[in-house]
RNA sequence: GGAAUUAUAGCUCAGCUGGGAGAGCAUCUGCUUGACGUGCAGAGGGUCGGGGGUUCGAGUCCCUCUAAUUCCACCA
């Protein structure tokens, strides 16, 4: 299929159709060049756990965008694909479609379970497969990875038990986030902290010597079962007979002491507080200080313990809700009181957290965190953030650093490598020696696993080749929503364990929002995946609007409208594609360089146009730009090249100059060539479609545009003055109601001598936009009686409609024009008669002023003449 | 409580190291101009959130106030 044969219409299906199988089939994702400088790039793995949404559209086109213009510019470019397993989000998607059955894991039993986890894994791998796909993402399925293969099994389990004989991974009890339906532990920041409408319980502490009591103040109520003392602050006047008391927990029989501890707030409450060891943080360092111990009144699933006597078996919020009434009948309850707090929520089973005591495996984080913070102080060592400011935020995570709960009571991912025998622990990559050891059940936290993935995705710990050509890689991109459950980690399991960082910039992008600037949950059901958005307006249109939306680190807010806009966009280049191929096929015209000897001064303007603008679109896509790169190319093609240049070659061809239409057929194929290859980072589909019908190989493999020197010339705007007397005499004939189908008589004043040149050797460009009957270049003596006058910048129009003129309106136009101008010179001279500007503003800019300056009086000087004639 | 971001045309957003306010969409007016009406040609529309300051010069830098959003840390 040639160029010419392309339908008027862009249809993004039949673009879309069959490409990216003959892109893989061909290799062109395929690295490995040795010859070339390599580029490397690691995918944030997706989830397992459904379709793509628009989010991942942003965040993979991003890096689409990058590699492939790195793969253009003649790097051994490597993107790298793969998944993650995500421990608990998969796993409570597998459990949550048993459930439906009427299956739990535990019926199904851990084997069994995880086969059903695997062949889940395989569906959604396929899923997302045909998603990259429909994306035209340029990975390199031959390095394909997922976090839970052998290789990468074998990396977290080397990393576990390094960073345990190091010390740096310790097992301890500890009060961690306890998600109640998926039975596990979460990290700190898997918990997702709400505003919830909750109450303030006053409940009284009967004395067990005596009458009254002491009033608490909890919002857990249920967790009073657990407790194993009360505190006061040991300077409270209003307590201080009570220290050492006793006091019952209401409904039971059992007694607890009243202690004093500096941590109580006066001022909050009563100013007494239930000690909880087992469901508080708090309580849990409050009990270590006063060795107290630890019961936990709650199992693991948020049902009530024998501890809560008759509320045993009872879930949680039902025992609240049954202990709160019954304490009212007994008249403990003194009053309710409603507020609003931050309830912790899990982040993948939105259940409320229950604090809970429990023993688990955690990662040293203070001294990692040390190092990285020190990295980032040497610009060898450091990862860039782009946005900059995105560092801080990471710094100060890193400098506020806890421990990090990594165990996990799921069985889909890495089974942590520890043995028990009685007392004894052992952690080795391989069961040990002798009879009786039992392995530890959990398994990793996913983030784990992931924290690895820039390097044990190219082999380590072996020393491969792959680690040593692409490692550390180029750069990361992802959203500034993961900083902390990512890169960070990635960061500091990096340093440590490679000496090197993952990355040498990180480029944080933001979140996409619904229509109407909400964030997308799936609780609002807002979101739109990846598929419906482009079966509107074809993927291109999506990927070139998502990218270009907002400038780098701010929030994509879509917009329906603007993808149609990209689809406008798409649809003029296709057009204007079909344009070039239909004159290419009426001239007869085959490949040919450009002869220079004949090139007008329109066609050395466009190309003069086209250096500037490979220069400025090349800058802002150095510094991911990609908004103000994609707006510099948009403006070239649409105003530059489609309205003018492209109307002007319709000229030429009409014509009869042959080896003038050639040319410009040369002309008009290298910038199509150009504008294409430029294009093709932001939409591979169209781009590769148009270019493949008149180009022998395939655009992604093409070579990256650069400034051709010798296509630059000076002064070569000087045509602009043609462009400039077209638009105002559609503009004259606009305002005037003078159809284009009537003839004027037009008269151009040039006002020097190489205008008056410019002017007469492109005369011909006059006669397609301006229907004159009679047309004359002055240098001088321009009557203006009974004419219709323009000053512009460089000339003078006048045309004489005698019938239309309103004289009145004439001269208050002029006058119009003659303030304009004046104002100008006014601030020209403001800035020009300051001693200080003149001292202190730079050279160049003095000169600007001064020239603008003199052709504002040039003007002025002609609208006073003129006006002399009214 | 700490921090970040945002505030610019009716709407959605750009505006790089300070040097005459931009785009897309919407609105209004014309147009069967040889690829595109999904188009062409034109027009209107902004005291750049308020107030100070630095500077010859501030949408841009500093301070402050106001409003919105987000993150982190949180007292039971």
């Amino acid at each position: 299929m040639k160029l010419k044969d392309l339908p008027t219409r862009y249809d993004f299906n039949q673009v879309e159709s069959g490409k990216y199988q003959e892109w893989v089939k061909n290799g062109f994702f395929t690295s490995g060049d040795m010859s070339k400088k390599p580029y490397a790039m690691v995918i944030p793995p997706p989830n397992i756990t459904g379709k793509l949404h628009l989010g991942h559209v942003l965040n993979n086109t991003i890096q689409d965008i990058i590699i492939r213009r790195k793969r253009m510019q003649g790097y051994d470019a490597l993107w790298l694909p793969g998944m993650d397993h995500a421990s608990i989000a998969t796993q409570a998607k597998v459990e949550e479609n048993l459930r439906k059955q009427g299956i739990s894991r535990y019926d199904l039993g851990r084997e069994e379970f995880l086969k059903v986890c695997w062949k889940w894994k395989e569906d959604h791998e396929n899923m997302i497969h045909q998603q990259w796909a429909r994306l035209g993402l340029s990975l390199d399925y031959t390095r394909e990875r997922f976090t839970l293969d052998e290789g990468l099994s074998d990396a977290v389990l080397e990393v576990f038990v390094r960073m345990y004989q190091d010390g740096l991974i310790y097992r301890g009890e500890r009060i961690i986030n306890w998600d109640v339906q998926s039975r596990t532990a979460l990290s700190n920041i898997e918990v997702e902290y709400k505003e919830i409408e909750g109450a303030l319980y006053y409940i009284k502490y009967p004395f067990v010597d005596g009458n009254d009591g002491l009033v608490i103040a909890t919002t857990r109520p249920e967790t009073m079962f657990g407790d194993v003392a009360l505190m006061v602050h040991p300077k409270d006047s209003r307590y201080q007979q009570y220290i050492g008391k006793k006091v019952y927990i209401p409904t039971t029989e059992r007694a607890i002491e009243v202690i004093a501890d500096e941590y109580v707030d006066m001022e909050f409450g009563t100013g007494v507080v239930k000690v909880t060891p087992a469901h508080d943080p708090n309580d849990f360092e409050v009990g270590l200080r006063h060795k107290l111990p630890r019961p936990l009144c709650m199992n693991e699933d948020g049902t009530m313990n024998e501890l809560a006597g008759r509320y045993q078996g009872q879930e949680r919020f039902e025992c609240r809700k049954n202990l709160v009434r019954d304490l009212q009948e007994k008249g403990l309850l003194i009053k309710i009181e409603k507020i609003v707090h931050a309830v912790g929520h899990s982040e993948r089973t939105g259940v409320v957290v229950e604090p809970r005591l429990s023993l688990q495996w955690f990662v040293k984080m203070e001294p990692l965190a040390k190092k990285v913070i020190e990295a980032q102080k040497n610009p060898e060592t450091k990862i860039s953030f782009i946005p900059a400011r995105f560092e801080k935020i990471f710094i100060n995570w890193l400098e506020n650093i806890q421990d990090w709960c990594i165990s996990r009571q799921l069985w889909w991912g890495h089974r942590i490598p520890a043995w028990y025998r009685g007392d004894e622990v052992y952690v080795g990559k391989t069961a040990p020696e002798g009879e009786g050891w039992i392995q530890d059940e959990d398994a990793l936290d996913t983030w784990f696993s992931s924290a690895l993935w820039p390097f044990s995705t190219f082999g380590w710990p072996n020393e491969t080749v792959d680690l040593a050509r692409y490692f550390p890689t180029d750069c990361l991109v992802t959203g500034y929503d993961i900083i902390f459950f990512w890169v960070a980690r990635m960061a500091f399991q990096s340093l440590y364990f490679t000496g090197k960082r993952p990355f040498k910039e990180v480029i944080l992008h933001g979140i996409i929002r619904d229509e109407l600037g909400r964030k997308v949950s799936k609780s609002l059901g807002n979101g739109k995946d990846m598929d419906e958005a482009a079966d509107e307006f074809g993927i291109d249109a999506v990927r070139y609007f998502i990218t270009t939306a907002s400038s780098p680190g701010q929030d994509v807010r879509y917009s329906d409208e603007k993808v149609q806009a990209a689809w406008n966009y798409i649809n003029k280049i296709w057009n204007i594609s079909r344009y070039i191929g239909l004159n290419f096929e009426q001239v007869g015209y085959t490949r040919k360089d450009i002869n220079k000897e004949i090139l007008n001064d329109v066609d050395k303007w466009i190309l003069t146009r086209l250096n500037q603008v490979i220069k400025q679109y090349d800058e802002y896509l150095d510094k991911y730009e990609f908004n103000e790169a994609s707006k510099v190319l948009y403006k070239f093609v649409w105003d530059d090249f489609a309205s003018w240049y492209v109307e002007l070659t319709k000229i030429v061809f009409s014509g009869t100059d042959e080896q003038q239409k050639e040319n410009t057929c040369a002309v008009l194929d290298y910038c199509l060539r150009t504008i294409l290859k430029l294009l093709h980072p932001f939409i591979p589909f169209v781009t590769d479609e148009i270019y493949r019908r008149f180009n022998e190989e395939s655009i992604i493999i093409s070579s990256w545009p650069t400034i051709n020197e010798e296509f630059t010339y000076p002064n070569s705007e000087k045509i602009e003055v043609i462009f400039d007397i077209i638009s105002s005499v559609r503009n004259i004939r606009q305002e005037n109601n003078v159809p284009n189908s009537r003839k004027i008589t037009l008269e151009i004043l040039a006002r020097d001598e190489e205008v008056y040149q410019t002017i007469n050797e492109n005369i011909f460009y006059l006669n397609r936009f301006i229907n004159y009957d009679k047309l004359e270049i002055l240098k001088d003596d321009l009557q203006t009686e009974n004419k219709l006058v323009k000053v512009l910048e460089q000339v003078t129009i006048a045309i004489p409609l005698a019938t239309l003129v309103d004289i009145e309106e004439e001269k208050k136009k002029l006058l119009t024009k003659k303030e304009e101008l004046e104002n100008e010179i006014l601030r020209c001279d403001r800035m020009l008669n300051n001693p200080n500007f003149l001292a202190k503003a730079p050279e160049a800019k003095i000169n600007e002023e001064r020239m603008k300056r003199a052709n504002y009086q040039e003007q002025l000087d002609e609208v006073l003449r003129l006006l002399r004639n009214f």
